[in-house]
DNA sequence: GTCTATAATCCGATAGAC
DNA sequence: GTCTATCGGATTATAGAC
């Protein structure tokens, strides 16, 4: 009960509970949600099962440290958006940042942003949740100044950035579900990252052509009011 | 082995395979990917699990006619957009038959566009890869005739279709995922239903201001050329 | 055709010896 | 702190009796 005891013991605790957290990060980073198992972990460290268990009290808990680790591994691929000079620039580049961090690290980010219960989770406490809702309130922000410079069409910041978000996250999916296609094959990596910027253009620029918005406005009154409005 | 016994045999046989099918589509609708195991399937069919392997020889060929029923299904709801009147009319319809189709079976539609390996599935034959494409086939013509009839920019369908098809598969990922808020809690279906027919109006439109197109062309020649030509 | 019984693996988690 | 041993559960699949 000394302290110089307790802190050896702190500081020799703290050092296998790293161990053992990077090495859950490197397994989630090769083999992803189903290849994960407390026993191919322990084999890994180097310990047996039961070991685990003195420093984590369980996988979910575990595993929250894990999607806590990968929010921050991708906060760090965001945030170098920040170094853009103009709001474009900055949007431009955290965009960037989204594409790399996913593209690099897949099964992290279909971990992070998939299923809870696919990976034996039941839900997420609050502080995994809020690491979540700082890299929504980045994306506002992104938004929200393109949207004060004139670059993007005034609405609700949230909203837009949502339907961006679900744009650029939907390619991802599709991609390594292996359902989009060019030429005779499966689209390789350096094709998407083409595909996904061109993507993204149409997104900006719109794919409907004026007379499909008059078409469609004419039959919503409340729709074209609004747009008198601006 | 006279001809009366065999017809017999075969009749039982295939009615048999009927009702596990059926029965194994209904599990899915229910439980999805997760909830379904043999054991499962066999209790509610009224058998053991054993007997199951009189009909299917795996677990993998089961999956992969219920993932021919689910495209039927999903063909069915989207065909209706077949008795629109106009280009528009079509495209609408069928949307509208994409997105009651997933909100009405979400657990067949993630199993259908899911990981193959999330069901513990290798890959697909071809025949079922077929089914998908006949899907993918369907949603090029309704672009193509939109294109042709000045409603939608002109452009690669196929390319223009899969950002359309992200956007909406980005969407109904992040709502069942709980990622989509509204106010202080998650969306409910009804809101998500309105939110989705706003952002794809903004795909319609873009999302972008002319500044911006103009500052990203000034960078990109060939695309200012390209817009120029058009 | 259907059953019981069983094989061979995996999993998460715990108890208790050392 | 780590181990062995084990519990209790899941899974797919097969063998052989009826």
């Amino acid at each position: 009960m000394n302290s110089e005891g307790d802190w050896f013991t702190l500081f020799t605790m703290s050092e296998q509970r790293e161990r053992i957290l990077a090495e859950a990060c490197d397994l989630f980073l090769r083999d992803g949600t189903d290849g994960f198992s407390m026993r191919k972990l322990a084999r890994a460290v180097g310990v047996t099962a039961p070991a685990l268990y003195k420093y984590y009290e369980s996988k979910e808990r575990l595993l929250h440290e894990v999607m806590a680790q990968g929010y921050e591994r991708f906060a760090q691929y965001l945030y170098r958006g920040l170094m853009g000079g103009t709001p474009l620039k900055r949007l431009e580049l955290a965009s960037q940042g989204y594409l790399d961090f996913a593209l690099e690290n897949p099964r992290l980010y279909e971990f992070i942003y998939g299923a809870p219960e696919a990976a034996g989770m039941t839900d997420l406490p609050e502080d995994v949740e809020a690491l979540g809702c700082a890299i929504g309130q980045f994306w506002h922000d992104r938004v929200r100044e393109c949207m004060d410079a004139g670059l993007l069409r005034v609405g609700d910041p949230e909203r837009v950035s949502v339907t961006m978000w679900a744009h650029a996250h939907g390619l991802l999916i599709l991609f390594w579900r292996g359902r989009l296609m060019e030429g005779s094959g499966v689209m390789s990596e350096e094709q998407f990252r083409v595909f996904f910027q061109e993507s993204g253009m149409r997104l900006l620029e719109g794919v409907g052509t004026p007379a499909v918005l008059d078409a469609i406005r004419i039959r919503s009154p409340e729709r074209a009011s609004e747009a008198a409005a601006v």
